[in-house]
DNA sequence: GAATTTGGAAAATGACCATAGTCGAAAATG
DNA sequence: CATTTTCGACTATGGTCATTTTCCAAATTC
């Protein structure tokens, strides 16, 4: 008696089949929004221009996602999770802590300094007054996550006797701040080009030894 | 023979004299302008509510200001001087060299980490796609001098031999990144207040003492 | 072929906006 | 009071946009 069924499933129905599943059509569309309101912005964005970008018509367009809220809060749901650098002990266990920091900043450099991630901060930023949710979303899932993870290993390397910090989320914030904002606002403000992995690295490692050095220090 | 005289002198004219000059009226506009694109971004800001927040007529304002581009720029533009911090050698020369970051670091938290100073940021990250006129000019007269001042005076420093740094304009570029990124970021998308002053005496001296640290380690 | 279902193209609707122009009430001079 | 000037209230125009609706050409089953 399963008279409700997959709405796509492949061989019932006796009219035209779709040419794709919702899904597929969904991730089109949201593909396609995600350029566009990088493009123009929420303000500027237009529902025909994203339509026309998906390859779908607007009908099809708000049969899928039914306002331009829904459609902005959807490309951001849909980048939120690239947004997490995932930090392995295991993987850093055979390095010294300088070359185990490289590493870690390597990673989240790479990660913020992509410039499709660069485009995803800017829509936040402009718009996180308009839709109060995604600022707060994005900064638990995103900003706060990778802050956390960082302040975690660099607490590890405390009890470890590697580090003396007083205060492991302040250390993990300044971490990255020296890391990215600059780069990172040049390449927002179209003052420059996201940098390359070897400028990425090069960077890592002075941040690397700059921190390490003043926390030792200020152990001694 | 003085035929032409200023627009607005108070005892010639016959007719109804102007409430204010048009200097005046052009700052009511610009102030209100920054509030509303504050609010609502470029696209999102009306030039309706504009002219109701300065108190004027729409006819006023265009007369004023003739189109939402100039506005904009306008906005900008009266902003953009209160970008630059200045660090007075001669003020700093008592100090010892921590001290002196700390305070060279204050004064830049203090403008950068005021509430008013961040909506303009966010108002330049926003539009600087669509013109990007500001974003070249908010880079160069905010951004970057602010880096060259620091970078100056780190490479005084290190003349005299009190620091070993190879690239100024890069430790600049991290002492600015370690000081306020964080908490900018987090003010910019609605997660905290901006702080108050003891919270950046607090964040600038262990800045300065982790920065410095971590540079004269390098040199021995 | 008839019935049925899909989704594109295009137009319709109702709103808002930048910008320009008209009108007239107020306020000063003579 | 007549004249002159300023400026706000109101209206008009031409455009764009989000959202809805209509119409229709496939594509598939029976």
């Amino acid at each position: 008696m399963t008279i409700v069924e997959n709405a796509k499933s492949p061989c019932r129905g006796r009219g035209r089949p779709p040419v794709r599943t919702d899904e597929e059509t969904r991730d089109l569309i949201v593909q396609a929004a995600r350029a566009e309101f990088d493009a123009s912005g929420y303000a500027g964005a237009s529902m025909c221009a994203v339509a026309q970008r998906a390859g779908v018509s607007t009908k099809t367009l708000y049969r899928i996602i039914p306002t331009k809220d829904a459609l902005f809060e959807s490309v951001i749901a849909d980048r939120i999770g690239r947004f997490i650098i995932e930090i392995d002990e295991r993987a850093l266990a055979h390095l010294d802590i300088e070359q185990a920091l490289e590493r870690i900043l390597v990673a989240f450099g790479r990660l913020t300094l992509d410039s499709k991630t660069i485009g995803i901060l800017r829509l936040v930023l402009s718009e996180c007054e308009r839709f109060p949710e995604i600022g707060r979303h994005f900064y638990e899932a995103a900003v706060k996550r990778s802050g956390d993870a960082m302040a975690l290993w660099l607490d590890e390397q405390c009890r470890k006797g590697l580090l003396d910090l007083e205060d492991p989320q302040l250390g993990a914030a300044m971490l990255r701040g020296m890391m990215i904002m600059e780069p990172q606002r040049a390449v927002m403000m179209g003052q420059r080009e996201a940098p390359e992995i070897d400028e990425i690295e090069r960077r890592a490692k002075i941040c690397a030894r700059l921190f390490l050095n003043g926390c030792r220090s200020a152990a001694a």
